[in-house]
DNA sequence: TAAATCTTTATAAAATCTTTATACTCTGGT
DNA sequence: ACCAGAGTATAAAGATTTTATAAAGATTTA
């Protein structure tokens, strides 16, 4: 059979790192444990976990922008496990990508049960932290971009529209859908925004800004990504 | 474009189904309901609904019974909402299948984002295929067209016609369909945008313009598309 | 407040669509 | 076989739409 699934838990609590330990060792998973959203973030890529517990009160970061960030590459099951009971917070959570939401104190069976239902749904293509085209890489983890090794300054728009040219790279995206994506579903009609940082990333990742290899016009439709 | 999600909700209370059909109804998505198992089961198969909502309490048979047979066939999102909170029946329930449980009562704003999220893993509407021809290729997911592998150039108006061509291979299309298809109806008689641009798309994809074999000429008719 | 970033505006360039002009092809009747 | 005429093909000019880019103005951030 298959290696026993690898979960990473997220938890400042050391009384609830230890509870989880035993728990999920004792169902035949592997454990790996970060006291913090920091090294949460690193170890998610360094190990790609099967899943993640995340705690949303941690002390470095807030949960829900950890999240977040994880989703932007990270496709393997999120399971909240927090003090917070907000319904706002859960909405929140579920839409920031997150498979699941439990409450502490949590019932343990019922969070192997949760569990197991997010592992048996699992997507099996996530993409790899780092993705590199050209002289350029682009770090998911870090939300850093280089050019020749040198860090590549993006102001958090160019940032946002470049990973989502990234992340469907080959494909023709309409500009309503690019617009959508980075500045939110009222703005799909606002075209030019597009197409100022359209000219504003290629001047910063292209070779010849005028001659593009990456970021091509579909004219009349949108753009395509490309990297070859 | 795609059409809202289906919900199907097999709940005995009327109360909670009026409920519900106000909060899906009102949150874009389509409802249909059941009032016990046995009506359930059979909407299950007739409608394959997107998404089922599901009381474990139901006056004809046990709801656990219901979740185990429809597992058996039905592989989109079901989700538990019981006054049922006992942790052994929560377990029960996932293991049988179920993507998610609630307890009753329920947070509207969170019913509605943990639907959205057991939608959102629910595998995706296989994309169209993609459609080979000669030495063409043509991918309407990522709506690109390849020629000997190289990406084809088309512009808007070339792919939208080829595009009605491929899909429908073999059948004669006259002026006026292709053109109310592709300008709109009130373009309907300018037959000679068609000669125009079926020109241009037989120099780009036909290996000998001047004796076409995928787009022929019928006279005094239209155009029928061929793959062979 | 200054610096950085985002939003608008303006305009030139490029791509695409529409129209025109002309040549070609096919068909049926003689 | 030839011709007339309707329908078709194609290039290319003209018109329009779409795109690229700089830069000014507005807003946000440190």
């Amino acid at each position: 059979m298959n290696k026993s699934a690898q979960i990473l838990v997220i938890d400042d609590e050391s009384q609830i790192r230890k509870l989880l330990e035993i728990t999920l060792n004792s169902n035949d998973y592997r454990t790996i444990f970060a006291v913090d959203a920091k090294e949460g973030m690193s170890m998610v890529a360094n190990y790609q976990p099967d899943l993640v517990i995340l705690d949303l009160g941690l002390p470095d970061e807030d949960g829900q922008e950890v999240l977040k960030r994880l989703r932007e590459w990270y496709t393997n099951p999120i399971i909240i496990l927090t003090v917070k009971s907000a319904e706002e917070e859960i909405v929140k959570a579920l839409d920031s990508g997150a498979n699941d939401y439990l409450t502490k104190p949590f019932r343990t069976q019922e969070l192997l049960a949760r569990i197991r239902t997010a592992l048996r749904n699992l997507a099996p293509n996530d993409s790899e932290p780092i993705i590199e085209f050209g002289t350029v890489s682009m770090d998911f983890t870090s939300r850093i971009v280089r050019l020749n090794n040198e860090i590549l300054k993006l102001t958090t728009t160019e940032y946002n529209l470049l990973s989502i040219f990234v992340k469907n790279e080959g494909r023709v995206l309409t500009h309503q859908y690019l617009l959508k994506q980075v500045w939110g579903n009222n703005y799909a009609d606002q075209t030019q925004y597009l197409r100022v940082f359209v000219a504003q990333l290629r001047k910063k990742i292209e070779e010849d800004p005028n001659h593009p290899k990456f970021i091509i016009t579909e004219s009349g439709v949108g753009y395509r990504f490309n990297t070859s």
